[in-house]
DNA sequence: AATGAATGAGTTTTCATTCAT
DNA sequence: TATGAATGAAAACTCATTCAT
């Protein structure tokens, strides 16, 4: 019970609390400069702390960069985790994935840029991340239960595969936001606006959803229902 | 036809070869190491120059960068330009576009690595590319026509966007190119591979062309026909 | 007896332990790495010791160096005292000396490493060594009435310096080890072998013998004998 | 013939001079200082140049180190070809050469400085460097002539292996020089003055000499006369 | 006595860019 | 047009040492 208290009375001197710190300013600092224009110097001041600190925590800014990263994936398995689908009509549980997986990206900026910046560099810091691999599991064999579910009820086309669906569903969106600047460029609008951006959630949504429905010819769940 | 022409001649010819040489050398490295990881020492290295050629052309590394990236969508349009599908069937000109574009980006690594790079910096060397939006425009066009014979013909919905339509055209294939090592490591497969790589085009071009489809409840383009 | 004498005494033991672990690693840290090379982190870790005792117990580094070379010297004079030179006939007592002499390099390659880096740095660290100097009196006295008696048995020449002799003594040994790589790129051999150094040591006992003979022309004892 | 003037001419930016001039000043902290100990701003400093043309020239602070420990090699190598002491009658032959051997340490402290380093070291900047070995080829060469000649005449022993005497009386030289400190504090001497260097050239010299006379047993080379 | 956290002051190295020819 | 020499400014990283407990 008194954890909070003891850890209020260590105050300055607390190593997790200076990881933290560090950590979070690693991550802005990353996402708006990219590995090579992020400045070490500037992390440590943004966090309040000494610079060697970094060092002495992390061991280099390479490895910073790799924590960091490892960070943002596991924020996003914990909020996939929360969204609960599997007791969602098939239909529903979809839309309500297309949605989050938009929202998502519209309100993290940070990720795209990391996860922009690591593959501009081969995904180098992510090695051999069995880890990795198996966060992402859960989310892979839920969209493969909803769609076999939707397929049985005759909402949804049988011939999906749920990994391919999930890039696509990722890419829509992803896409529209990591190349917002350039796009907005060749199409002379701002596709960064609040209104854009609602009009795209909209798109994609029924882009993917259009995409699901059985096809007439019977190829699809239909004759099966 | 004297020698001071003839030198005055060549001395052009020279240095437009000295440019071209130059901007494939920066091509390639900013492509491979971004706009901070390339070295101007290397660029001028392998195009086999003088790194001081480089300031006479370019002015500054950025200039250099700004130009390989003009270079980098003068290409496209070019190839763009080449597709010609004015005169085919709907159906038929859609499904080239999307398989056009997909394979653009499979066969341009460069041209992803490009575009990363540059929106991870807030596309700022895009600056006032009034010429850019000049350039894309026609393709806009080309598809809103595409899609009105085809709702026309019954063939495909009414209510789609043009421009939401080519943002997800291009974006099926390119998020799939420019996460790929993320995207592998995250499914513990190997999305590089040619086998891979096939099977993501199946399925990009499937999945347009069946969002593209009539509704049954006549809100699409059947009971419009 | 009671809790308190005794911890006090347990307390005290420790000191000295840790004091001892200390000085120790910071020997084989030092010799290897030389005082620059040398990492008070690793000295610390190396002794399972946490790195502000260095500081608690030496001061500095820089006093903690200065330890290990008196360590160091204090371990030869306790070998040499040991010697028991003085029942020798003087041939026998000048070889066991040249022999002992060579061994004591051979077997303590940290002694030649610290004494190099420490004349490296104008041995500063000796500062005010007159202890050194008591240390080392009663060898150079030995060997004097050594080579006294030799002289007047007629073994060795008279004109014979005695200081002159140590140096001579430990310079063919000791440059022999301290310049040991050096030496071997130069010739082509690794005179670090077992074998290189056994050849060693006899050419450096009988060399010197060899100079210690009296001189044909009577200039040295056998004349004056 | 007019190379100089070339070369005075270019003046400031001449990449020999600058070389050369960072060779010196190298040579200078490195000696002084050691390998850890030297900083590369100063050596720039004091070259008069840039910091940077440090390692424009010679890669890093390593590469530099082991361009003047080849310098100086390099340098010795000169001299003791410049001594000819073929055409000599072997004692007068060794004689100069022990002569020259102490002087020669005498006159560069810098080359024990740097040696004692280089070996503090394991040597590693010297490398694979077969070039040291031929460098020395010819020195042993000579000795192993001079005491053949000198033994056929009778005024050498002849058991005497080249190799090891190179040694002997390098080793005599070099532990006075190198260790000159620690020995003045053990005997309470200041050994590092002028008439104290000439009593040890002295009996360098005498102690050489003596050592490789004939045996008077026959041993040596009086009995083959 | 002992320890983990934190830091100030350097050090090597890098790199775009300019100078002189 | 072309080139080699030179540099200023900044970056990552290191390390002995002190602080707080």
């Amino acid at each position: 019970m008194d954890a909070p208290v003891e850890s209020a009375r260590i105050g300055k001197r607390d190593a997790e609390a200076s990881r933290r710190l560090l950590l979070r300013a690693a991550r802005a600092e990353f996402a708006t400069k990219g590995l090579m224009g992020a400045r070490v110097d500037e992390i440590a001041r943004s966090a309040g702390l000494n610079k060697q600190l970094v060092y002495h925590y992390f061991g280099s800014k390479d490895e910073l960069y790799g924590a960091v990263l490892e960070g943002v994936y596991a924020e996003i398995r914990e909020q996939e985790r929360a969204l609960s689908l599997g007791d969602l009509p098939p239909e529903e549980a979809m839309e309500k994935l297309i949605g989050f997986s938009f929202d998502y990206l519209a309100d993290h900026p940070d990720f795209i840029a990391l996860l922009n910046d690591e593959n501009g560099q081969g995904a180098r810091h992510l090695g051999g991340s069995r880890r990795l691999h198996e966060m992402h599991s859960p989310l892979i064999a839920l969209i493969r239960r909803t769609l076999r579910n939707g397929a049985e009820r005759g909402a949804f086309r049988r011939d999906m595969d749920a990994l391919q669906l999930y890039i696509s569903i990722a890419g829509l969106g992803y896409f529209y936001f990591s190349n917002n600047r350039t796009l907005s460029a060749i199409f002379g609008r701002d596709l960064g606006s609040a209104r854009a951006t609602a009009a795209r959630r909209r798109h994609v949504i029924d882009f993917v959803m259009a995409a699901l429905r059985p096809t007439s010819d019977g190829a699809g769940g239909v004759a099966d229902g």
